[in-house]
DNA sequence: GTGGATCTGTTATAGACCATTACAATCGGG
DNA sequence: CCCGATTGTAATGGTCTATAACAGATCCAC
């Protein structure tokens, strides 16, 4: 028995988040919550669009990104960037060596932690991912003006905190 | 045995996705999806604050919200309003009928199909849910001016497309 | 130094959410 | 009146993530 097919990824969301004629929305025109939720799942889609084949996720794309910015980050502070929990920053952490994407480095100072680095593999996907997922981002938000898009990121970030 | 306890909803996301200083955080500063991640945990959060002890998810709100704005809906439409399967928009339904908030009646033109209602209970649920929701909305968007929301949230729906 | 509190990674378990598939009843157009 | 499309339903499975409990390493107060 061969080991197992690696399941390719799935997205659990896949349509896009329609306006039905002829309904009456009530108040959630008028609640940012929603707009958010909906302009959410149409950059997921495109995100999703664009790393076909890539079995790719927001959340490992983060993780790679993050990885590859900051070599030698704990598991555990990935997981804060995330805000996802240590056990899940560590599933992901097996996931990514699994394929050859990042290995786990004794970290020097630490005798508990280990330290993030991203493999040669890792380092070229990861380019591959940002030109494509920046293309994307850019396409998507084409609908926009520079101008608004630059407000957009303002306004967002300034709403998270 | 008593039939079950019914189990107290508890959200998936539990704490902001936070900037973590000293850290580098590479493309993901301008990238719109990103962004709008972030705001989008950092409103659920809120929106989970406002419904606390309400047993209440951002698509049960909506459901809730547009049944009672559309009386007779079927439950594929509101599948396709949440963006969700036709299957789930009748676990959705169960969910709703077992705790009394919406009925099905047959509706009058189509055998196959049942037309949703709000009982009494539902209505009181609904007003009170819009309330809490709209004021939590509002001092959620605080941070920003007036104006500011209203710019964030055109740019947001002409992102949806 | 040393003991207790804290932190890291790990494992196992469980729950929430949602899609897929298959099926029966109903509808509707030619 | 028949065949394809649609509605609701049921059963199943996958993905994601939290929680709890644990061992080992570290840190701090004394």
């Amino acid at each position: 028995m061969t080991p197992k097919p690696p399941a390719p990824y799935r997205p659990r969301t896949l349509v896009p988040i329609p306006r039905v004629d002829a309904l009456d929305y009530d108040v959630l025109d008028d609640l940012l919550g929603y707009a958010i939720r909906r302009a959410q799942v149409a950059m997921f889609l495109a995100f999703h669009e664009a790393t076909r084949g890539m079995d790719i996720t927001p959340p490992r794309f983060t993780a790679l990104v993050v990885v590859g910015a900051n070599p030698g980050i704990s598991q555990t502070t990935l997981g804060n960037v995330l805000g996802i929990a240590r056990s899940g920053a560590m599933l992901l952490t097996d996931w990514f060596e699994e394929r050859g994407l990042v290995e786990r480095r004794r970290s020097p100072d630490d005798g508990r932690a280990w330290g993030l680095h991203l493999t040669a593999r890792g380092e070229r996907l990861v380019r591959t991912m940002k030109r494509r997922v920046m293309a994307l981002d850019r396409r998507r938000t084409g609908v926009l003006g520079a101008r608004e898009r630059r407000e957009l990121l303002r306004l967002l970030n300034k709403l998270a905190g």
